[in-house]
DNA sequence: TGTTAGCACTCCAACGCATCGAGTGCTAAC
DNA sequence: GTTAGCACTCGATGCGTTGGAGTGCTAACA
């Protein structure tokens, strides 16, 4: 990317500016005017030709003003946005109990932050994939239903029903459940693999008909965590934007976010590679690589409850979206999300002091 | 609702169909060529001037055709739809193994109906309510978390966590364990109240304080089902109908798919009087008696897993939705529902025979 | 050499206007 | 009771005009 002169710089943020908060394409007087640089609307011309041939911005036709590029924004999301020394505004609405259920709280989340930003919201269930497990239990239910109840280190719950063809009795039953307990237990989801799983299924003898399917149902509740769901919310907010709706991509947007298939592919993009732990990610357009998305930009970042419980959340918006406010925004929530449970555990002490 | 005269009928369900299939307004003509009366376009004229005095149509504006009114609507699903002699059609992607989570198979059974009808779908998890409890669990998770496990009649299973300030014993959770079976197992949800509970609390004894918090908690899990959660899939579908999109009902409409709150109130009217079981529910326009779904209609059926495990399901299109198609797919859709559980158990029966 | 004023040019958006056609309501004749 | 005919209404469509915002270029200025 080449370097650009100061006041090119100055000119192009007081575009994107001004393009954020209208929406207009913006012309060289208000340019001339908006900036503290006292230069006459013609000057400015003579830039803006430059920064349009350096690929920055765009005119939509010959008489209307100029509007940003994918590359204009990206130049601003990378060297324009000042940081907001990190006041953290309280997100107060954002109490949470972290005994709810995990769907709800979720949900709840999503919600907020649209409601904070007005703009879609997107966030998915945490990965167990680092966790550790704590421990699985089998009960029975009925003669051909056993119950298997799987905790994680973070104290997520996943359950699931087995079928079976036979009974189980009580013995075989406590057999298996300290079984998996023992040699299961404290690994990380992540080792438990088919060859942990096909070593149990020697270890357990005899019965082995039902108990592997026992096992294999576990094995697959263990690993059910591929198909991590995405919550939305705010969905609707995609339609205050006339940019969006005229052109026809406030259809396909909603419909990206209602399939859901493509924002895991964005959201899971910054969950895999842990280098950047703090960073958020923000794609401009089709930098999203998503057809139904090149209209818009998506901003995402990562959460973490700790013992390796991680997920992802992101914010769908124009590509004139508040981007110093989003992410703002996501740091804050980060944050917050961090301090519950360190919250939780503090309420408790005090409680035990007094 | 005065009668009207078989020749009045007939033209009505003829408006009506055109209007339909079109979304334009429909002129006498038309209706003269469409139909079989052999009247020419004055006489329709006449006819459809007293339709409209009754109420049935309505003139968009004096040179327009008509369109059918809320009170036309009614009429035409009251009386004018013939039943398709219910011929099964097959809704082969719905093969649900019964293991699957509950909330996977309402997602998916909401997306198959959306593409199937081309509207708007909803569904709710189906309430606990008349289901009768199977059997609870408490089990150790760590000094200061238990978790709950609570399975009912129809299999359904809730869990949750509960935080409590000292550890419990081995024998303590026993103790209650056996407690919460032998008092509980056997009685609906609806039976289990806060006096059901009260009274346990006295039963248990000196270890009260920990003890009434599990209790509180399980209390919590068994009423959690009030808050029953809505899922919607097909929302963007909503977006194909020109006359939603331009009057702006369209976006209302996607707000109160989001929301769900509205959903709620109108997929449960028709679990609570369990009089009519078998029976459909339309809502046209006003009669959804939210003011952001005025524009469009309604169409809820419940479904029952058995055991008295029922829920609901809905379809939201414009007020000019394809009736019959829809609720044939509401019947079929309930039909197959209930067969999946049977098959599931005939599928088990006949590998053990073999 | 960089900046600016001035001017011609472009193009969209808005407006007014005429036209068209679908559809109605009414009347008179069958 | 039905129908043909006719005047009338009113939205949709298309078209030319106008106005304004904004550009690009050129020539003058510091």
């Amino acid at each position: 990317m080449e370097e650009l002169e100061g006041r090119k710089v100055i000119i192009l943020n007081a575009i994107i500016k001004n393009y954020l908060e209208t929406g207009e394409p913006v012309g060289s007087r208000t340019i001339s005017k908006y900036t503290d640089l006292n230069l006459s609307s013609a000057t400015i011309r003579n830039e803006m030709q430059d920064l349009e041939e350096l690929g920055y911005i765009i005119s939509p036709h010959t008489s209307a003003g100029r509007i940003p590029s994918d590359k204009g924004y990206r130049f601003y999301v990378d060297h324009l946005i000042r940081e907001k020394d990190s006041e953290i505004r309280e997100m107060k609405a954002l109490v949470i109990e972290n005994t709810e259920k995990m769907d709800k709280v979720l949900q709840k989340v999503a919600k907020l932050l649209a409601a904070d930003t007005n703009y879609a919201t997107m966030i998915t269930a945490p990965k167990l994939h680092g966790t550790k497990l704590k421990f699985i239990q089998l009960s029975h239910v009925d003669d051909r239903h056993i119950l298997s109840v799987i905790v994680t280190e973070g104290n997520l719950v996943r359950n699931r029903m087995i079928d079976i063809e036979e009974p189980l009795n009580d013995e075989q039953l406590l057999k298996l459940n300290i079984l998996l307990n023992t040699s299961l237990t404290g690994l990380s989801i992540r080792e438990i693999n088919l060859g942990t799983i096909a070593a149990l299924k020697e270890q357990a003898g005899i019965h082995s008909d039902i108990i592997s399917t026992i096992l294999d149902a576990v094995a697959e509740v263990i690993s059910e965590d591929e198909d991590l769901t995405v919550y939305t919310s705010g969905a609707t907010n995609i339609l205050k934007y006339p940019e969006l709706l005229n052109s026809g991509s406030a259809t396909e947007l909603l419909g990206a976010l209602e399939d859901k298939q493509e924002l895991k592919t964005i959201l899971t993009e910054g969950l895999e590679e842990d280098e950047d732990e703090g960073k958020l990610r923000v794609y401009i357009g089709d930098e999203t690589r998503s057809d139904r998305m090149h209209d818009c930009s998506v901003v995402t970042a990562t959460y973490d409850l700790g013992d390796g419980v991680k997920g992802s959340v992101g914010i769908v918006g124009p590509k004139r979206m508040d981007y110093e406010k989003v992410m703002h925004s996501l740091r804050n929530l980060r944050e917050q999300f961090g301090a519950t449970l360190e919250k939780a555990e503090l309420k408790i002490e005090q409680k035990e002091e007094s």
